[in-house]
DNA sequence: TTGAAAGCGCTAACAA
DNA sequence: TTGTTAGCGCTTTCAA
């Protein structure tokens, strides 16, 4: 003989504390579980009349549904995942808030996986995170394009700030960030700009550097690459000798953590800024109006980026089919503050 | 008759695409699946022999255990939740890596929930991630004493940055922190001191004045106590004109925020830092050394926080009786920058 | 519209 | 040491 409904309510104990189930709401309210269970995952299959009861002997009982025991059965977890490669990194407040937000709007939780820059974190966190999650966003994966390609074949996955043929992405026009940057820099009368670069490997800085050179050119500007350097504010100070070495009156640097180095380091040799030399950054991260001058940079929609990734991983989901092959460009837009000026006038 | 094994591997479909179970494992490896399940979550207690055929069965199927499966019978899911007051406060980063860390180290995952410094926000984070996870970390939550108590009655939960009688907590050393700054500044020959408060319902301000008016009437200096200011940048440019009517030689802010605020107000008035005024800030967070001057600042723990937290927080998990009655007070230590110098010499 | 019953994949007595 | 079996709490056919 099955166990009775009021055995198996009179069984439960476990970790849950006594939290009462369907089957309790069930026998106060008079109906069968199943009913219960559809009175709230499918309202309008259950009578309004029973519904109601059931919906007023649920919360009498102080009910609550158990996620995991819902998506156990479903594999519906309620849950996405969004990596990065560093949560320390200014760069993903906002994504990280306008993702949670976006999540939060359609009653998914957002798992926030740390990386540290590590590949093989990075590995074991997705390892871990995967069968949890109804879906994935990668911002700045350390990853190579198969194995993004190899995650994707098992959850719905955005990339951020970064393209992979075929899986749906979304970055920052960069492009057209930039071409503004170098139109403000011509606008105050430069002609001659450098450019201090990124790390190799980076998506963003080969696109930039390529707007840049574009964008000078289109306005008969002439400009200088250096570098590489690393992405941070010793990269900045390093880049410092290389630029005046190029004799350009304007610096836009590959991220606003090397402008701002780059900044620091200028002044603290007594080249004045913007005086002697403008310097743009890019991204307008926290910190870019702390310095001083504060930094005129090109501003990532930063906010948007982790909403939008967080809603088409949603589409995609419902879906089961990528909507967007081809990757988003969200816009930037240079925000101009203390540290460009028109060149010296020699 | 009950479905056979090989049925219930057959019948199997379902969201996580084709999967191997341990029933599939069970019947390649020609045992029962509740040996397969022994043979991971139980070494030992199962044939050396058998458990070595059963591992390699599984690696062969590329079988990969289902946490949510796992936790429905036994609650552990492995996942602890922070709440954080805000993800986009720097004050944040490094407390949310150590915690990361120290999960990832017991293996958990550390799902972080952001309310932006909104409780109802927050009372809905933790309704939805606290039947996920096997404890909670309250960072700076905005909940009151008996609301905090009712959460840790229903899951291990540790308190950051407050201390909540009853409640594990572990909190910076702001004492300390503050006896330091002030002696620092005292050594530098400063007599006249101010302090721009923070909000009034922040504990930690509270500790950070009353610490402030012990060590400075220890050292025979004058504090003058100045706001309450929004803990913000705003806040500190606010704080300026009131500062600066106590007729102190150094100011101590709340925390970094405020401190830099004020920094740049002052210079934008053109009052010199630190040659006329010294300012010392709290927390030492990201941007501390990204203004200018940079920041002398009490350097808060903040690695340390996160990590210490979850450590209590699985210590306590386990043996289920919070062990940390007291709170504990993690050290703080003052970071000597370019804001503080000895007072102007009349 | 509702109920009965069979699972989702795993764990944990209890027996053998 | 291993197998059998009964659930964990919910969803979902399938009948009624």
């Amino acid at each position: 003989m099955p166990p009775s409904v009021a055995d198996m309510a009179d069984r439960r104990r476990g970790p849950q504390r006594t939290t009462p189930t369907i089957y309790d709401v069930a026998a106060a309210a008079g109906v069968a579980a199943s009913t219960v269970s559809r009175a709230f995952s499918r309202p309008g299959r259950v009578n309004a009349e029973t519904a109601a009861r059931i919906r007023e002997t649920a919360e009498r009982l102080g009910y609550r549904a158990n996620p995991l025991a819902r998506a156990l059965p479903t594999g519906r977890t309620s849950m996405l995942a969004m990596v990065v490669s560093d949560v320390t990194n200014p760069f993903y407040f906002e994504i990280i808030r306008g993702a949670e937000v976006a999540a939060a709007e359609q009653d998914y939780t957002l798992l926030v996986a740390d990386v540290h820059e590590d590949a093989s974190v990075e590995r074991k966190a997705l390892e871990r995170a995967l069968p949890l999650v109804e879906g994935v966003v990668l911002g700045t994966t350390r990853m190579s394009d198969s194995a993004v390609r190899v995650i994707a074949r098992e959850r719905p996955t955005v990339v951020l700030n970064r393209v992979v043929a075929g899986i749906p992405s979304v970055v920052t026009d960069n492009a057209k960030g930039m071409r503004q940057a170098v139109e403000h820099l011509g606008g105050l009368g430069h002609r001659t700009l450098a450019y201090a670069a990124g790390p190799e490997a980076s998506w963003a800085d080969g696109v930039r550097w390529q707007a840049m050179r574009e964008a000078a050119h289109a306005l008969e500007m002439r400009v200088h690459r250096t570098g590489p350097f690393p992405p941070t504010l010793a990269g900045g100070a390093l880049a410092a000798g290389a630029v005046l070495a190029t004799g350009a009156t304007a610096v836009v640097a590959y991220n606003d953590l090397v402008a701002i180095g780059l900044l620091r380091r200028l002044t603290h040799e007594g080249v004045r800024v913007p005086q002697d030399l403008s310097v743009v950054g890019f991204d307008d991260i926290f910190g870019a109006e702390l310095c001083t001058p504060t930094l005129t940079t090109v501003a990532a929609p930063l906010t948007a980026l982790g909403r939008y990734a967080v809603r088409t991983l949603l589409e995609d989901a419902g879906t089961r089919t990528p909507s967007t092959v081809r990757p988003a460009r969200l816009p930037a837009r240079l925000v101009e503050r203390e540290s460009t000026a028109p060149p010296p006038t020699p």
